[in-house]
DNA sequence: CAAATATTTGAAAACGTTTTCATAAAAACA
DNA sequence: TGTTTTTATGAAAACGTTTTCAAATATTTG
């Protein structure tokens, strides 16, 4: 690897004209611009980014940290797509992390980026009231929340409206007959799936019908296991509901092969309304319906916000709330009753 | 952040002092290296990795390069897990690329990555006579190979036997009585793929069923589009297949997708082998038969001969073949003879 | 034409580490 | 005691950039 020295005794010229001609600032004359360029192409001279870092103000260092719950978690790799494709082109290069909910995992990680004088970082955060973070927000270092909210403080945030997405899938259910319609939910406290209990619990109370507390399971959304046991909870209830709302992809997953193992037919036995709409939701029988969430779009929004914070530091931070939709397939039918 | 500088003024002594402490290296004076110590957590002392990457020689720089063709291709997503939680604990960070399978990106991310003074760089080659990345090679930055081979030079490299692979889930269906079985591989040229073809063609040779090209659909392995449109084609041949064999997941989706839509019931009209056991391929009905890549543990297995060649620069390059194993579900039946 | 201004360039400092080399102090040796 | 060896420390260079400041030259102005 060719070195700015080098380059510069290869035009004849010092180091600060050959940083100049790179960065195109202030005035070159036109001549010498033309011979450290060719020196440049000659050389196959790329700067090395970890000295430009270390030298650079923040905000230039083109590199981008992420510490999403995890990777393996399809949601969370089309948000880290929508964001990979926003940077590259902008010559950005991302860190990514996985937190797995982990409040450790996450302050590990994010003294690791701190170091790596990363440029800002893009998370769904982990306590809705995390001190750590906000620490960085006054160090100056820019964050953007994903699909979830940081309530204390304001910052650059991209979430979708989950209170509608669960009211939309629990209506959805009411409006085919269902009455006895079970949810799905995190144990672990998160925006996201609060909001979208509380529309699965407006649509029940819109409709006059009573929240019963049986129904409602709280599973861990890491996986599908806790979902698949839960799910069999509700079917050995007195009265099993008639429908099920899964609010992620894992709880999904897990309640169809609950069902499965239960010999249900879909949407005949019981309908089910997932949340994400993911490539096996459209390819398995039946198809599923559920609420889609725009992940990649979440992703390029993210990094749009980051961007444009690196650009304009003291801005009014921004939120973007995107649009759930409800996708209805074949996973849902009317209640025919007993 | 705090510096070097910061802590020795505090601690009374010279950042060389420090330095050594932090390192561990040679002696330092039990009643110095107390007092740096409680200056360094006094002061809430993280080294700077920017700073430690530039002076550092290769090979301690504490950055791993990733570059996969999709991280939204839950394969990958496994793999890059698997990767990630090795690395974490040895105090590494994860750049992460998607190159779509595109020599361009590959290009320009090996740039940055090299521009970044990664330590190694793990990923499936896009060719397996890739100039580029024997560059690399030869200039010292370790390689690890993963998934795909590269032909022309010793790599440490984990794959799977895609040959097994492609032979067992075509003997599966052999055994069951089909003789028009389809495969849906990749237009692309991949070691992975063609691997899988050979499995499939040997199964069929040494049975004693001719191969019968109209039975070879080739298509892209990026999503399941051309995978649904190939199905369509097959299924309208005179003589329909009575199985098939697709040799990706994303393959598999586009399969399953088209079937749907020609409302064939799997394995009654129809038998499925997919590659690659997803969380969704035991959650849908019929759950389905296919052949498991240890995704998670081929990440892990490739970190950990990254590390091991870091370890011993100038070691013999390794390849690690992992076994494929054909899970067997639902949707794949004997052949009733019409 | 002298003075003022604009253009073009380079030397050197800085970013925060690690490492080499030198040296002072302490310990061991004879 | 004088000499050698060991231990403990620091000054300074180096990694490859960007940026500040100063200076030399060229151009404009009156």
């Amino acid at each position: 690897m060719s070195t700015l020295k080098e380059v510069a005794e290869k035009a004849g010229v010092s180091i600060t004209t050959v940083s100049r001609v790179i960065n195109g600032s202030s005035k070159v004359n036109g001549e010498t611009r033309e011979r450290v360029q060719k020196a440049m192409t000659k050389l196959d001279y790329q700067p090395n980014r970890v000295a430009q870092r270390l030298r650079a103000s923040s905000g230039r260092s083109k590199l981008l940290g992420l510490i999403i719950p995890d990777i393996q978690n399809q949601f969370y790799s089309n948000i880290v797509r929508g964001i990979e494709d926003v940077t590259y082109g902008n010559d950005y290069a991302v860190i990514l992390c996985n937190s797995d909910e982990n409040p450790n995992k996450e302050r590990f990680y994010l003294e690791v980026l701190k170091s790596e004088s990363v440029d800002g970082i893009i998370l769904p955060p982990i306590h809705q009231f995390g001190e750590e973070i906000e620490n960085f927000i006054d160090l100056g270092i820019p964050i953007v929340c994903v699909d979830r909210k940081l309530m204390r403080k304001k910052v650059d945030t991209v979430v979708i409206g989950n209170e509608k997405g669960g009211y939309d899938a629990v209506n959805h259910l009411i409006e085919l007959g269902h009455k006895k319609i079970a949810i799905l939910t995190s144990s672990l406290q998160f925006s996201s799936f609060d909001e979208r209990q509380k529309g699965y619990e407006r649509a029940l109370k819109e409709n006059g019908i009573e929240i019963d507390k049986r129904l409602i399971k709280e599973g861990d959304p890491r996986s599908s296991e806790t979902a698949r046991a839960l799910t069999d909870e509700l079917l050995s209830l007195d009265t099993p509901p008639t429908a099920i709302f899964a609010t992620n992809n894992l709880m999904t997953l897990g309640v169809l092969e609950a069902l499965n193992k239960h010999d249900l037919k879909i949407p005949d036995d019981i309908s089910i309304v997932g949340f994400d709409d993911l490539p096996w939701a459209k390819a398995i029988s039946p198809p599923l319906t559920a609420v889609k969430q725009p992940a990649y779009e979440m992703g390029q929004r993210a990094a749009e916000l980051f961007f444009k914070r690196v650009e304009s530091p003291s801005r009014e931070p921004e939120e973007i709330v995107m649009d759930p939709k409800l996708i209805i397939r074949e996973s849902t039918a009317s209640l025919v009753e007993v």
